[in-house]
RNA sequence: GUGGUUGUAGCUCAGUUGGUUAGAGUACCGGGUUGUGGUCCCGGGGGUCGCGGGUUCAAAUCCCGUCAGCCACCCCA
């Protein structure tokens, strides 16, 4: 007896039907917004996430060397493999690049709820466009594939930051480089840390303005519009106009106010939540950064992502403006689930055929294989049995319509179709079978006939 | 990787101070029912009580270990 792995899961046909919707809704959606859907292997070179994520990463992959001695490991994301893609034939994509991804990835952790070694992840990116308008398209992207399934803003928010405005802020403090690297990977933890803590890290970058820098972090932390922002950072008392950046933070005010402009525009703000506590650990993350979290209850996260600019002239290859996100399979199904909206979209037969005795099936099979052929879903049963009994399987199985191939019928040449929810039944010529059954399928069968 | 907690049928769970052949509901299969279904009635299969060891005359029950799930850390691309 066999088990599957930690952490990997079987899906049954009703668990795969589920998944599969998603699936469903996550192409149509990323397919209405123009992004053309690419793939690319499982099965990578270690190096390639070694690049982008440091050493460290190794601990937290399949990792393993191939049978000609090669460093390979499961794709834990997306991103490097995309970035291969994209650096590689950049010169001659046109622009902007807007692609998406569904496929499984792997990280070597140890599973919990809402986090398994192999979940499936929804990937979209625009690239070789810098401007706030591919950001809005993403992030507007990235809602509407939540509200397409059936959530809400009750259900989630996006919490839209900036580590743009971070950097011009700290510059205004003198710290710049691996320095505000740090300061903005303290910021991103001090909710789950000790404030006293906190304080003596930001110390250590700060020195005295530590406690005054803090102060300002929690302010901006609870800016919620733009022009508390605005307020804080350019008012008479912003340290950073004293400091004599105002103009870079200015502008990129500007590029602020375009990007909540256009999302205005698609009536996206009520699912939008400014929040510059946010910063995203990761340090190759450039601009606006955002994350789709689970309202009430436990706050999950659903859906990250935001700019890496400078990623893809990382990994090698030439300069490469980008931002995009990501969306697990595992969290968000967990929230559908909860939400019963996931109601196993169980594929039911549209005719269930009831064959009398040897004769009599021998016909049906015939009829049953051209009705397929025309894009019915046609099911009988594989052995002989009563009508009783046959007639008890197609309720199981759910099919609209039984289809009643007995002798009486076909002494008539004609079959007899019965709408298994109204109980009305019509007898149909053979020759005429595909023609009334097409009919019968989007009206169904009138009770009076 | 660290700590806590749980583990009985496919699923949800009972199982008395340790006591004889481990139960129910549901799901599944068969029959009632060889010309009209989902209901109903009857029957059936399915368990090394997570696994291994220990204590005991006797262990699903107590002890130890281990594996797996869950929760909290770490981390979260």
């Amino acid at each position: 007896m066999f088990e599957s792995l930690p952490g990997f899961r079987d899906f049954y046909p009703d668990s795969c039907a589920g998944r599969n919707h998603l699936f469903r809704i996550w192409r149509q959606t990323a397919n209405s917004f123009g992004f053309s859907e690419y793939d690319a292997p499982v099965l990578e070179p270690l190096d390639l996430f070694k690049e982008k994520s440091g050493p460290e990463v190794v601990s937290q992959l399949f990792a393993f060397k191939d049978k000609g001695g090669r460093e390979v490991a499961l794709r834990p994301e997306m991103t490097p493999s995309l970035a291969r893609l994209a650096g590689a034939k950049a010169s001659s994509l046109r622009r902007p690049i807007k692609w998406f991804h569904i496929g499984e990835h792997y990280r070597y952790e140890k599973p919990q709820r809402g986090r398994l070694r192999a979940f499936y992840q929804f990937n979209a990116d625009i690239l070789g466009e810098p401007g706030p308008g591919a950001d809005a398209e993403l992030i507007a992207l990235c809602i509407k594939s939540l509200t397409a399934l059936g959530l809400t803003a009750e259900d989630f928010r996006i919490r839209l930051s900036d580590r743009d405005i971070w950097l011009h802020y700290m510059a205004a403090f003198g710290i710049e480089g691996d320095s505000a690297a740090q300061a903005l990977d303290i910021i991103d933890k001090r909710e789950r840390v000790d404030r006293g803590v906190t304080l003596e890290k930001l110390a250590q970058i700060f020195g005295d303005s530590a406690e005054d820098f803090f102060k300002d972090v929690e302010r901006l932390g609870k800016a919620k519009d733009l022009n508390r922002l605005k307020d804080i950072l350019l008012g008479p008392d912003s340290t950073c106009k004293s400091a004599g950046n105002s103009d870079q933070i200015s502008q990129r005010l500007n590029d602020w106010k375009m990007l909540l402009d256009q999302l205005d525009a698609m009536q996206l703000m009520p699912y939008l939540e400014i929040d510059l506590g946010i910063v995203r650990g990761l340090a190759y993350y450039t601009g606006f950064v955002f994350e789709a979290f689970e309202r009430g209850g436990d706050l999950r996260s659903l859906a990250g992502g935001g700019r890496y600019d400078g990623l893809v002239k990382k990994l090698g290859y030439d300069d490469l403006p980008a931002t995009g996100f990501a969306m697990g399979d595992v969290t968000l199904g967990d929230l559908l689930a909860r939400k019963n909206l996931l109601a196993t979209f169980i594929s039911a037969p549209d005719i269930f055929a009831i064959l009398g005795g040897a004769e009599e099936r021998k016909i049906a099979l015939a009829d049953i294989l051209a009705l397929r052929e025309n894009g019915f879903r046609v099911e009988y049963a594989l052995k002989e049995t009563g009508f009783g009994k046959q007639f008890k399987l197609a309720g199981q199985s759910r099919a609209k319509f039984a289809l009643i191939y007995g002798a009486e019928e076909l002494a008539a040449d004609s079959v007899k179709v019965r709408d298994m929810n109204s109980g009305a039944e019509k007898l149909i010529p053979r020759d005429r079978l595909n023609t009334e059954l097409l009919e019968i399928r989007e009206t169904g069968i009138p009770l009076e006939e």
